[in-house]
DNA sequence: CTCTAACCGAGACGGTACGTCTCGTCTTTTG
DNA sequence: CAAAAGACGAGACGTACCGTCTCGGTTAGAG
């Protein structure tokens, strides 16, 4: 995120416009979800913002750059973690409100997002860190309580685990292949945790 | 797939020149590995290739198309199915068949490809029909196999355990969170095999 | 002058637009004359002209060159040459047709350009070649012819004279201290061939 | 000038930075000098200045405006008049004055400015009342005490004989066709107090 | 053994967006 | 209240590709 710190010490000069940068956010949102991202061009978010192109330029390096900043700013909301002693059923929680997000224009702007994010090194980053991170870390909370509770076998790769649990959504945002609802999150967090396999025992 | 078939009729006129075509995939492959997709513009394909923009556009309506075409054609040998009975096994050689190309050349431009697919839908279809189908479908025999056998449950849903498999590993090669080797693909099949539960019994 | 030359032999690849030059040259000279040079940019020009910026670009290096040839499409005319054997008569007539030229919409164009001149040295040489260049040429001659005929001293430095008989008329345009009209034409005329001096004779 | 008048009574408030006004023209004449009018934007005039931008333009309208200021701040010496009798050394004198001046720095300038008032109402102005009239007034008196003297003759119209004799080398500053030297003074003044006809009886 | 349809190279063209520049104005804090 | 700092809206700059459009010149089967 490029907005900059007002740590109490006001600075000399003009200060930065508010009503600018919300303007400009705003206006990025608003054709990201009825344009789509490459409509959203810095000319575009401009003009429908009624502000110069330089302004943005000087906040932010790249498009993808305000575009994850209004991204943030209009879909923060998707975060939970609840402890109910339930693995599955608090897994199956942040899965199901990921998928919620995702079955509107978030969806897919979050996939035109990690499009770009395969062009913008910094969008790549900020993704991960702004998006991704925040999510697993919950995640992993989750987990490692259910290791500590010995419900989850000591052993096992958390990393991949999460993985296996998300990645089959964000996989499907992307390829289309499959569309995704309630009973896929209960599949996927229902496998990775009993497993497939018809024996267990004999693992 | 865009080329034409020849179906035995010879056509009248001038036949579509084969040293082109050979020169613009070549060129497109070779700017996809050496420059990046963002930079293999149809000009630099044309360019590189000594041919005209034109005939180009007259085989392939996009980039995209001549993209994949010419991906296809370079990495065309990553398929294996192999029914040894050991269905951990047979899943771990697929999944590392895959992770071996991405290590290499093959996985950026796969994931540039995918990322321009979220704006071509023609691109996107090629990659389903073309790349992820044939893949999942070996996957699919595995699993019904091993399902007959008795060895994995029959009420699972194929599709998502093949999107466990397979999906965090295009996950990890589109976010770069993590890396990918052999030992991911033992943890991904392990996993979904046998399950993280502590107990699999209560199950 | 950009303008290519199209020596009979054709050139490989679509050809030149005719309808793009034309539209450029007359857009550019009826900005000019409307807006001022200040206001015909290669944007103004491109819009007004029905055409991409990348066009005009492409056969002129600068507004400046665009402005040049717009001009000289325009005002072409006025050139003289007619040799009565009276010297005062014939420079007259050459004077007067610039005056008249200058006293409309070409007089304000041409202080503009000669203004623009000043930073672009390809338009200095321009105007240069192609507009002082080609009147001077043509005084000189009847001044030369008057050399021979004895009317006028051999002595003279014919550049000088050629100076005060135009450069006033220039510096009138661009400073705009006096008017001109064809008085003055008289008055330039009659105090270089005949003096100010009231005894000549003792020069 | 734009300078405004500080007329004795002072005014309320913090007064106007001397410092400032002086660190303004300097910059600007230096600019002008260094890097030419082009370069000596309000930009970086207040840069070099160390000054903001809003206080050039509080007392200045435009750059013109400032650019003219600092021009007569810093090339102000040059103008000259003495009564010895001789007409042409007199007006020879005056002219001899402005070339040495052209042929330094301050004649590209002179050219950059008048080049400006093109375009710029407000330096045209300035430049015809500081600079151009205390010029030919100067001449206008020498000339017209030639003419109460009957060196002159007193039907000739002073404004062309002044543009005759000053135009040429200003518009060989503009143009650049032909060089400005002594001789050229010389051959000005000649020609058109005794002209050039070679029977002046005749005329 | 020409005729002719289709192909191919070269490259001009109308567009759109880029990221940069400078302008002149506006809005703060500091002196 | 002036001055400095610097953010801001406006709009032109010159460039890069896009996808389309002529052109002149092949190439090879059909008549």
């Amino acid at each position: 995120m490029t907005t900059p710190s007002p740590q109490g010490f006001p600075r000399v000069g003009r200060p930065r416009s508010e009503r600018a940068t919300n303007a400009i956010l705003e206006a990025t949102a608003d054709l990201m979800e009825e344009e789509g991202f490459a409509a959203t061009t810095i000319e575009a978010i401009a003009s429908r913002a009624g502000v110069s192109k330089v302004t943005i330029y000087k906040w932010w390096p790249t498009r993808g750059a305000v575009a994850i900043d209004a991204y943030f700013r209009r879909y923060h909301e998707t975060l939970d973690f609840t402890d109910t002693g339930d693995v599955a059923a608090d897994l199956s929680a942040q899965l199901q409100l990921l998928i919620t997000t995702f079955q509107g224009r978030a969806g897919t702007i979050m996939g035109e997002l990690i499009s770009q994010a395969q062009r913008d090194a910094t969008l790549a980053a900020a993704l991960r860190d702004g998006w991704l991170q925040p999510r697993r870390d919950l995640t992993a909370k989750v987990l490692r309580l259910a290791i500590d509770r010995g419900q989850i076998r000591p052993d096992v790769n958390i990393e991949s685990i999460m993985d296996q649990l998300y990645a089959p959504v964000y996989w499907r945002l992307l390829m289309r292949h499959q569309g995704f609802d309630h009973e896929l999150v209960l599949s996927l967090v229902d496998n990775v945790l009993h497993g497939v396999s018809a024996n267990p025992n004999l693992a």
